[in-house]
Formats: C-alpha cells, sequence, structure tokens
DNA sequence: GACATTGCTTGACTCGCTCAACCATTGGCC
DNA sequence: GGCCAATGGTTGAGCGAGTCAAGCAATGTC
C-alpha cells in the first residue's frame, strides 16, 4: 500500500545512502589493507583469526564457499601470514597467524581505529544511535519474506 | 588517538553492520529485479533513465567507466527496454526507455515500494534518523572513492 | 584544413566469488 | 573387520561486474 512516490523515494534515497555508505567503509578497508599490499578478501580473513580456525568455520565466518576459503589460505600462505596447522581430525585444517601475520593484522585493527571512517564522522551519541538502527534493519536474517505476497520467493530449501 | 580496543570493536561492529545492511539492501533489489529477469546492474540502469539520458551521464550517475555503460546499453537493448537515438551532437547517443521498458522501471519501482526492506522495517522516525546519519557518513569529499558519485539525486522529484 | 577534444565502442583483462567434481579421512552400522 | 555415507579440503572451470587501453567518429578551434 502507499505506493507513493514519496515512499519510494524516500526508500530510494536511504538505500543508495546504506550502499554508498558500505562502499566507502569498503574503500576506506581497501586503502588501509592495501598500504600493507594485501587485497581486502586477504585482510578480512586475517581479521577473523584471531585464533585459529578450521577452514570450515573461516568459510562461514566470511559467509562464502569453502573452495574459496583455500584461494584465501592459499594468498595468505604465500605470504608468509598463515599456516596451515593439521586438525585432531585429520581431515581439518587450521588456519593459524604466523608471527608476520599477527603483526599485520595489528597494524589493520590500529589503522582501522585510527582513521575508520565511522569513527572520524560519528559522535558516540551518533555511534550509539545507529546500531540500533542497523540491528534493526538486520533482524531476523532469514530470508523468510513476511508479508509479501506478491511473487515467487527465492526461499534456499535448506 | 584512543586507539583503545572497545573503540575499534565498535567501529568494527557498526562497520560490518552497514556492509551487512547494504548487502541486504542490494539483494533485495537483485531479487526483485530478477523476479523480471533482469540482472540487477541493469534495473539499476533503467531506474536511472527516468528521462533519456547521454552515455556519459548514465555512467557518472553509476559512478562506472564508460565502456561500462555501452556494455549495459547493449544488454538493455537486447531485452528490448531501451534504445539508443543519436543526439544532436552526433557523437552522443541517448538512452531513452521504451515503453516496455517504462513498463519495466514502474513494476521494479512499485515492487521497491511494496518490500523493500528499508520501508518495511524502519518506522518513519527511524527512518527520518537514519537519513541524516548517512549524510554525516558521506558528507565531505571522497578522498579515493572512485565509485561514490554524490549522494543526492541532481534533478529534484518531478 | 589540420589538430586536439569529446563520445562511444571494442577487446583484453582483473577480481571476487560460485559450482561441480574429486580425494582423503572419519564415523556409523551390520 | 568391512562397507558406506558424510564431512573437510582442493582443483578447475566459469561467471558477473567491472576497469583499462586503444580506436573510430563527430565536433570545436585555430
Amino acid at each position: 500500500m502507499a505506493t507513493s512516490p514519496e515512499r519510494f523515494a524516500q526508500a530510494r534515497r536511504l538505500s543508495r545512502g546504506i550502499i554508498q555508505t558500505a562502499e566507502r567503509v569498503k574503500a576506506d578497508f581497501g586503502e588501509i589493507v592495501s598500504a600493507l599490499d594485501i587485497p581486502p578478501p586477504l585482510g578480512r580473513a586475517v581479521l577473523e583469526l584471531d585464533e585459529p580456525a578450521p577452514m570450515r568455520d573461516l568459510a562461514e565466518r566470511l559467509g562464502c564457499d569453502r573452495s574459496y576459503v583455500t584461494n584465501l589460505a592459499d594468498g595468505l600462505e604465500e605470504r608468509g601470514l598463515i599456516e596451515r596447522v593439521p586438525g585432531v581430525d585429520r581431515r581439518v585444517k587450521l588456519l593459524r597467524l604466523t608471527p608476520s601475520g599477527r603483526d599485520v593484522r595489528d597494524r589493520i585493527t590500529e589503522r582501522i581505529a585510527e582513521r575508520s571512517m565511522v569513527l572520524d564522522r560519528l559522535t558516540d551519541e551518533q555511534c550509539a544511535a545507529l546500531g540500533p538502527l542497523l540491528d534493526v534493519l538486520l533482524a531476523g536474517d532469514s530470508p523468510a519474506v513476511p508479508t509479501a505476497p506478491c511473487f515467487d520467493e527465492p526461499g534456499p530449501p535448506e
């Protein structure tokens, strides 16, 4: 209902704002890690490896395919940032940061803290306001669409 | 300064939230246009073509390379959604929605208005709160963000 | 009339990622 | 103990979304 032009315009404006902000955040991160000579996806991975984790876990955390984690791990290994250590279950390989990897991780977090766009621009109150809004937007991450009988849902059958 | 762990954790939390939200918004849009059998980039383009525009302009609005607009235009033309009409300056080609293109555009806007995640989940006050926050985050010059044209629409709504 | 400029196109390529097929190990079960 | 399905990781092919460099056509400028 209320398919009013204003309503649409507002949805569009906000959606754009969100997307553009995200793109800035990503670009920010990209700059930071690129300065360390690390492609962004590898940087993301490093931040997830505070402690050794099975590749499967990493895939889950990054929300990507396992085969891609193999890829990431190769890249990280080439750069000497991680090593694959066998788990108890010998199918499993744990990715563990090397000293150099920990160093990189620390540099990244340091620089984010220093020059993160979010921290730079938002006051504490604004941060406090933004958090809950995002929570609302992300709440119930199930792809089940609540009240939209319009068209076929992509609902991936589990 | 203030390189405290909490501060970093907060930056990370918010950044993630923003990125995830953006990804959901994108996915939302992707679903909507995919249901119309249109790849997302083409859908984006259609929404920019309320009135015929030179390809160059479109490139600017989409924040992408001109050669890519050629690509998009090809796709849109194949689907019969636009036609290239020569401009006064005969180097220029204007992209103009066909009737079928206008139809698609209307369907998209309609569905966004119906089931946009943003509108679905946020109350009016929350929308009102979110807007300014995004403005703050996006305010100022974008030093190194290539794909972020200005946030505001050049033309006010008609 | 020559020349730089502007607009679009083309083709090759990169990046981030998925998908399908595969091998190795493991655990359940008879 | 032996079979078999399930799980973890790897490989290779491929796709979507773009960029970049080079080129052609029309234009503006001197």
